[in-house]
RNA sequence: GGCUCCAUAGUUCAAGGGAUAGAACGGAAGUUUCCUAAACUUUAAAUGUAGGUUCGAGUCCUACUGGGGCUACCA
């Protein structure tokens, strides 16, 4: 039981022996005490006042004296305005760092293997070119969110859903068939998603530079632009692909093979991993027969040119196409089945889909379609949507060339942390394979660290230059201060000084001290309403707090050279816990944790 | 135009309707015989405008101003 749980109880029983049961019905307001004032919670008065028909000072004053008097936890109280402070006996504390110590996995649950799962979605890349600064912010989330709900207690499965068909892909083939002089990964030496990425750049060039020469002929732009030899090629490369032409086929298969091995160095570079990769060229006829299904049912309807549209303007938003006139599904359709589809393979209790706010009424949609289809579960379908990633120079445009590459940005970070190491003395000539896998890791600990931190729902601005920073409220800081920590474990230990979980009796505890404990307690819960609000932001800076504390108490108290043993066995006990909480809070946000630095 | 999200120190981000709006970077000033100075300490600096609801509003409501997104028989 968390201590706020455990004051809930203790108080609602105190205020309905004092203003009577229904006083007590009510969810009180207890929220930690402000470091300015003496307390550890603080119990706010004012919704109480119409039971207790008494001024706030008084009705916190009796509470208090109630609290005190039956309650051997609460050691005192103190009253500011409609305030009502609490501070809970040093023994209390004791004992949630004794249970600390000896329970593995504090505060967690397992989640079992029978468990409904939850299904989360992410990434989801297309294969005509590499991955770019919005993807990393789309696969950090997913991947430490994923690792929250597991922590959480869920069973989760991670999908990733790779658009791989369509024309944009057919554009990319037809570049390099008329460019390519049948360059490959192997003779070029590039990534293969960079290669491929290349010809789709080249295709939107050679295509403008015909629309201009058709233009000069005396065409229009509208009918240069659908008249454009290339581009002609590209939407027959589409028909054969459909009608299963073996050479279209062929080539598609290698080409996209190229780009999705890219794609696995980059995921491997950030440390992520799929359960099940689902191919929309597997998927995209899905949803039809519902959509068939559906109209039988007359929850939607036909229009005179043969077209499908579902009716949302009761619910405020337009009318919809499903399906179009010449019986091809849109992504809508595809969306539809690939979700029912899920549902029946996976059986899945929640299906999370991290994709960008840009999409939010498409999967407003959905979710509404699903619901007039009758299917039950389409209240556990819930939209992850982030804010855009943008530059300070304003959004990305792949037109003019302003995208942050991904595989880019992953190495201008870790080489910058391998400078910082050289500037800052760190580097270990002795061993440069260790002092570049250091470098790896606070390298990514800063990219992803300085995503994670930003709310998801919020829009962010990154600054290439400056967001390689170690400094402040960053990973690398965070990720010093574990590095530290085992530093001052491993001293201990080579001096005989263990730390099994063996703590002083009647040790006094000073406020700091008293601080981190009260932080460290409260790790399960930030977990758990992280997991709740889908928000790695939460843990990311709750990791940053309890790194400063430490650092502050770090930097006031000797550990190693204190002479009171039980005070420096208490702080030793300390140091671990700390560490073994940073470690974990870091995991989540898919952070390595160094233990050098 | 319609729908929607957003607006907080110079900058990047915090703040479940609760106390004196927190951090960090940058600015100013300090701290290394010491367990890691990628650190710590001190300091100046903010809720777009106008109303409303409330004991109490950065947070809820209305209008305005400024910005993002959606509003495709694209995916």
């Amino acid at each position: 039981m968390s201590t706020e749980q455990f004051l809930q109880q203790a108080i609602a029983t105190t205020v309905a022996a004092l203003y009577g049961q229904q006083a007590a019905e009510s969810p009180l307001q207890i929220q930690t005490t402000r470091k300015e004032f003496k307390g550890d919670y603080t119990l706010v008065a004012f919704p109480l006042l119409r039971a207790s028909r008494k001024g706030p000072e008084q009705t916190c004053t009796e509470i208090g004296e109630h609290l005190t008097a039956n309650c051997p936890q609460v050691a005192e109280f103190n009253v500011v305005k409609g305030f009502l402070n609490i501070t809970l006996a040093p023994s209390y504390w004791a004992n949630v760092l004794t249970e600390m110590a000896t329970t593995p996995n504090y505060g967690f649950v397992e989640p079992q293997p029978n468990d409904a799962p939850t299904v989360i979605e992410f990434s989801s890349p297309n294969t005509n070119k590499p991955l770019h600064l919005g993807h990393i912010r789309n696969n950090l989330l997913g991947e430490s969110i994923s690792r929250i709900t597991e922590k959480s207690g869920k069973r989760v499965i991670r999908v990733n859903l790779v658009n791989d068909r369509g024309i944009h892909i057919c554009k990319s083939m037809v570049a390099w068939q008329r460019y390519g002089n049948g360059e490959t990964p192997q003779s070029t030496g590039k990534k293969g998603d960079h290669l491929v990425g290349d010809y789709y750049v080249k295709f939107d060039q050679h295509y403008k530079a015909e629309i201009q020469e058709l233009i000069s002929q005396g065409k229009t732009e509208d009918e240069a632009k659908a008249q454009a030899p290339i581009m002609l090629e590209a939407q027959e490369t589409l028909r054969r692909w459909e009608a299963k032409d073996a050479a279209t086929i062929d080539l598609w298969r290698t080409m996209n093979g190229w780009v999705l091995d890219g794609f696995d160095a980059t995921y491997r570079a950030m440390d992520i991993k799929f359960d099940k990769t689902y191919f929309e060229s597997n998927t995209y006829l899905l949803g039809k027969s519902v959509v068939q299904q559906g109209l039988a049912d007359g929850v939607f309807y036909r229009r005179d040119d043969g077209s499908v549209w579902i009716d949302l303007t009761s619910e405020g938003l337009d009318e919809k196409l499903l399906l179009r006139a010449d019986g091809t599904s849109v992504y809508m359709t595809q969306d539809i089945g690939t979700a029912i589809e899920r549902q029946r393979e996976l059986q899945f209790a929640h299906h999370i889909y991290v994709v960008g706010n840009e999409q939010e009424y498409h999967f407003q949609v959905l979710k509404l379609v699903m619901k007039r289809l009758g299917y039950a579960w389409s209240d556990q379908l819930y939209h992850l949507s982030y804010g855009m990633v943008n530059l300070p120079e304003g959004k990305m445009k792949s037109r003019e060339g302003t995208v942050v590459d991904a595989d880019d940005l992953i190495e201008e970070m870790v080489s910058t942390a391998a400078q910082m190491a050289q500037e800052l003395g760190k580097a270990n000539t002795q061993d440069p394979e260790t002092t570049a896998h250091i470098s790896r890791m606070v390298g990514m600990g800063a990219l992803k660290y300085f995503i994670l931190k930003v709310n998801p729902k919020s829009g962010m601005t990154f600054n290439p230059k400056e967001s390689i920073d170690f400094n402040g409220n960053t990973g690398p800081f965070i990720q010093y201060t574990h590095a530290r920590i085992c530093s001052v474990l491993e001293r201990a230990h080579a001096q005989g000084l263990h730390t099994n979980s063996q703590l002083p009796e009647h040790c006094p505890i000073a406020d700091k001290e008293l601080e981190l404990i009260q932080l460290l307690h409260r790790f399960p819960e930030t977990v758990q309403q992280s997991a709740q609000t889908h928000n790695p932001a939460l843990v990311a800076n709750y990791a940053y707090d309890l790194a400063n504390e430490y650092n502050q108490f770090y930097h006031d108290h000797s550990i190693l050279k204190e002479t009171n043993a039980s005070i420096q066995q208490l702080r030793l006990v300390l140091s671990e816990q700390v560490g073994l909480v940073i470690r974990r809070a870091l995991w989540l946000l898919g952070i390595e944790a160094p233990e050098k630095m």
